[in-house]
Formats: structure tokens, C-alpha cells, sequence
RNA sequence: GCGACCGUAGCUCAGUCAGGUUAGAGCGCCAGGUUGUGGCCCUGGAGGACGGGGGUUCAAGUCCCCUCGGUCGUCCCA
């Protein structure tokens, strides 16, 4: 009996690995072309360091991190968002001028898995930190926003503004006030929040108290908030962005203050219809203990995306090779090796099989060439037309395919 | 966390309600035949501790309990 894997995990193989092939290398060229550099923070950190930077009353702190003492006794979590560890990293390395980073890798939460939601899951994410400007805010949105159109995922986009520690203030003050009111209204696992974290009440479906009770943080905000609020709208607008102001979207994590903003695919029928999401967390770095920084960014999740996106043309080999007689695997590679040189993908039987069953997996490997090697020269089918091929010209008719086939 | 349903070949499943000879099918895989050297079709073959543990019984894939996984909902979020 295989040893099973442990719950909430996966493994991304082929055939389905190839559109995570695909859509990680576009976020790579995307993330750069909107002049983000790479980051690569560890996957495992000091729980502190969560605690801190997400928040201690936030449930993906009390309950959903896979939080375990090392050797020497100290308390080490996986990494459940990846926000946290970059501004640390921005931190440690003088706190000041602009930071452009993107990552990608996997994150963990420890929770029921369901459609959408692993405890292993992969995250793409940029962070654009030292800069207060709507600019920012408005660049970051519109490269998740790109990014999303080239997967081909449909999707609502909701923003909305928290204020900023000034305006928030008086804001949360009321509602308490009216949350206090209404306890009966509410679940019994957000009752405790009512003071501690009031605004992660507005994110439960469960909690219904009179929404029309309910304080809008729109008639709190500062002119400041006001005005920042307005202008990423006014560039959200002017680049042709749709988005629905909604005033309960508070977002997940403790962090997050002025904009916060979220994209909501159409098409995913499970309750996990939430693919990516973000915002500006100008008090993060001073909650890590640093120098006050303004950033702001987002999170996307893939595994969920790939969900939502379209099939894709999954990976098929372009040229298929096939040993005649006294051919062996081996010296077929001396043919595939210009052809794999140009770019094109070439497979074939390494195990000596019949050219009846060459034939077979040439045609459920999806090559659209079959190259069948035979003495000193290979003859090349595509559907019925063939043309015979000698070592010397390999080359040139590799970077002819290439070229036709898109690999060049 | 909680609730419902599910767990039999690589995959999709039948068989479980009414316990009983060597546990089945389709697809896939391997070999052969046919063929335009492959795609259709035909023949044969390999492949299964019935998720794991305990119990009831002369006898358990089938009934009972526990456990571990999966799916969906709830909750939450990417």
C-alpha cells in the first residue's frame, strides 16, 4: 500500500500541470514587464511573525496555521499568506525607497479542505512597498486584473476603502456600539470579536445584524481617505477597470487599511469563488516592529484560477520519433537532439518496443510529426505528406517547424 | 470545528439493501491479427491485501463500532 497523502494536499501532474506550466511562466513575464522583481522569502517563519503581521485575533492566526515547535523548542508556522514575510524582508534590508517584488509559491492553512480550498495551496502575489501614491494602488489592481484576462478567468471586481488609523477610529467606535446592540444577531463564534476585531463580522454570512444599523465607512473617511479613494477610482476609470464599490468588503487579514479589493470569478459554482484579492497595508511595517511604510498588493490564488479558467490546449509533443529495425533508443536521441535544440518537443519509445506500439504512442502523444528513423535517414510525416531527412539537414528543417509551431 | 454522502483493478464504476463456490464490466495498458508501418476493428494477456483496525457469524466487499481519507454543505478565505 502507497503511502497516502497527507489531507488537504495534491499533486499537480500532467496532463493538468501543463496549464500551471503556462500560466506560471505569463505571471513571470507579466509581473516583470510591470517592473516587478523577483522575491523569495521562506516557506516557514517564527509564528510571531504571523501573529504580528496578520493579526492575533485573526482566524487564519487562531485557528488555521500549521504552527509546531522545533528542535530547540521554538514556535515555527508555515507560512499561510506571503505578505508578512516580504515586508519583513523589505524591513531587514533598511526599510526606506520603492520595493517592487513579485512571488509565487505554496502557502498552508490548516482547514477542512473542500472544492477550492487546500491546506497546501500556491499563491501568486506582488507587493509594491514605499509608496503612498493611489498610483500604486491603481498599477497593482490593473496588473491582477491583466493578469487574470490572460487566463481567461471572468470575474467581478469589488473594492472598497477602510480609512486609515486616523478616520478608522471613530468608525469602529460605532460599530461596536451597534454590534453590541444587536448580539443576538450574531453567530456565537464572532461574539467575542465584537470588541476585539469588529470589522472581521462584516466578512461573516452567518452574523446578520440590521444592515441598515450598520455605520458605512464611506461617511467616516478623512479627506485624506477621501481623496485617495477617489483618485484610484478616477485611475481605475480612466484605464477602463470595472469595479463595484461594496461596503462590507473588509477583507481577511488584520493588515489591510484605505483600499482593499477583491475579484470574484462568475464562473465557479463552489463557494470558494474568491480568486484574488489585496490591498494597501500602510500600518503592516510598524506592526513588525519597523519603520513606518506604505505598501500595497495581492494575492491570487492558482490553484482556484485554473479552476475558473478555460481547459487549455494541454501539452502535446511536436515531433515523435520511431526506431526502425536496427535503431536503437539511444541513437535516436542523436536525431532528437537538433530538433530539441530548435525548441521543438520530442519524445519517443525508450524502451525498444515494436514500431506497432512506437506508432501507437506516437499518436497518444499528440505529435503532429512522426519521424521514423530508419539507417541513415529519417523520413518525417505530417498526416500524409513525407519528406525524407537526412542528419545534415536536420537542423534546418527543425527551425522551419519551430517557427511553424510557435516553440522559436 | 460541525453535518450529510462516499472509499472495490491505473481510471470510471457494478456487486453492499435480502452475508455463501476461484470478486466483475468498460476504458486504459501489454502482445498478436487486420491496416495506408499508428489512429477503426478482432483475439489474447497482465493487473485487485474490496482505505485501515476491531467485532458479529460456520461464512463478511456485503452487517456493527472505531479510525483514516475523499466529496459537498456550513464556516472561512486565495
Amino acid at each position: 500500500m502507497v503511502i497516502r497523502l497527507p489531507k488537504g494536499t495534491d499533486v499537480i501532474g500532467p496532463p493538468q500541470s501543463s496549464r500551471w506550466r503556462e500560466a506560471l511562466a505569463m505571471w513571470e513575464s507579466l509581473s516583470a514587464s510591470y517592473g516587478y522583481e523577483l522575491v523569495i522569502t521562506p516557506t516557514f517563519e517564527f509564528t510571531e511573525l504571523f501573529e504580528r503581521g496578520v493579526g492575533e485575533t485573526n482566524e487564519v492566526v487562531t485557528k488555521q496555521m500549521y504552527t509546531f515547535p522545533d528542535r530547540r523548542g521554538r514556535s515555527l508556522s508555515l507560512r499561510p499568506e506571503g505578505t508578512a514575510g516580504v515586508m519583513r524582508a523589505y524591513l531587514k534590508k533598511g526599510g526606506t525607497g520603492l520595493w517592487k517584488v513579485a512571488y509565487s509559491g505554496p502557502m498552508f492553512r490548516y482547514e477542512q479542505p473542500q472544492g477550492g480550498r487546500r491546506r497546501q495551496f500556491w499563491q501568486v502575489g506582488v507587493e509594491c512597498i514605499g509608496s503612498p501614491s493611489e498610483a500604486a494602488d491603481v498599477e497593482v489592481i490593473a496588473l491582477a486584473e491583466t493578469f487574470l484576462a490572460k487566463v481567461g478567468v471572468e470575474t467581478d471586481l469589488l473594492i472598497n476603502s477602510l480609512g486609515d488609523s486616523r478616520c478608522r477610529g471613530a468608525y469602529l467606535a460605532d460599530l461596536k456600539e451597534v454590534l453590541a446592540r444587536s448580539r443576538d444577531a450574531l453567530c456565537e463564534n464572532h461574539l467575542e470579536l465584537v470588541d476585539l476585531n469588529p470589522l472581521r463580522i462584516l466578512d461573516c454570512s452567518t452574523c446578520q445584524p440590521d444592515p441598515n444599523a450598520l455605520p458605512d465607512i464611506a461617511s467616516y473617511w478623512c479627506p485624506d481617505c477621501r481623496g485617495h479613494f477617489r483618485r484610484v477610482r478616477d485611475g481605475l476609470d480612466g484605464l477602463g477597470v470595472k469595479y463595484r464599490r461594496s461596503a462590507r468588503l473588509v477583507r481577511g487579514l488584520d493588515y489591510y487599511s484605505r483600499t482593499t479589493f477583491e475579484f470574484v470569478s462568475t464562473t465557479l459554482e463552489t463557494t470558494q469563488a474568491t480568486v484574488l484579492g489585496g490591498g494597501r497595508y500602510d500600518g503592516l511595517a510598524e506592526a513588525l516592529g519597523g519603520k513606518p511604510a506604505p505598501g500595497v498588493g495581492f494575492a491570487a490564488g492558482i490553484d482556484r484560477i485554473l479552476m475558473a479558467a478555460p481547459p487549455g490546449p494541454g501539452s502535446a509533443l511536436d515531433v515523435f520519433l520511431v526506431a526502425e529495425k536496427p535503431v536503437t533508443p539511444t541513437q535516436l536521441m542523436e536525431w532528437a537532439a537538433p530538433l530539441r535544440q530548435a525548441g521543438l518537443r520530442v519524445g519517443f519509445d525508450l524502451d525498444g518496443r515494436s514500431v506497432k506500439a512506437q506508432f501507437r504512442a506516437a499518436t497518444r502523444s499528440g505529435a503532429k510529426y512522426v519521424g521514423v528513423v530508419s539507417g541513415l535517414r529519417m523520413e518525417v510525416r505530417e498526416g500524409y505528406d513525407r519528406e525524407t531527412l537526412f542528419k545534415e539537414g536536420l537542423g534546418d528543417w527543425a527551425e522551419k517547424a519551430a517557427i511553424k509551431e510557435g516553440r522559436s
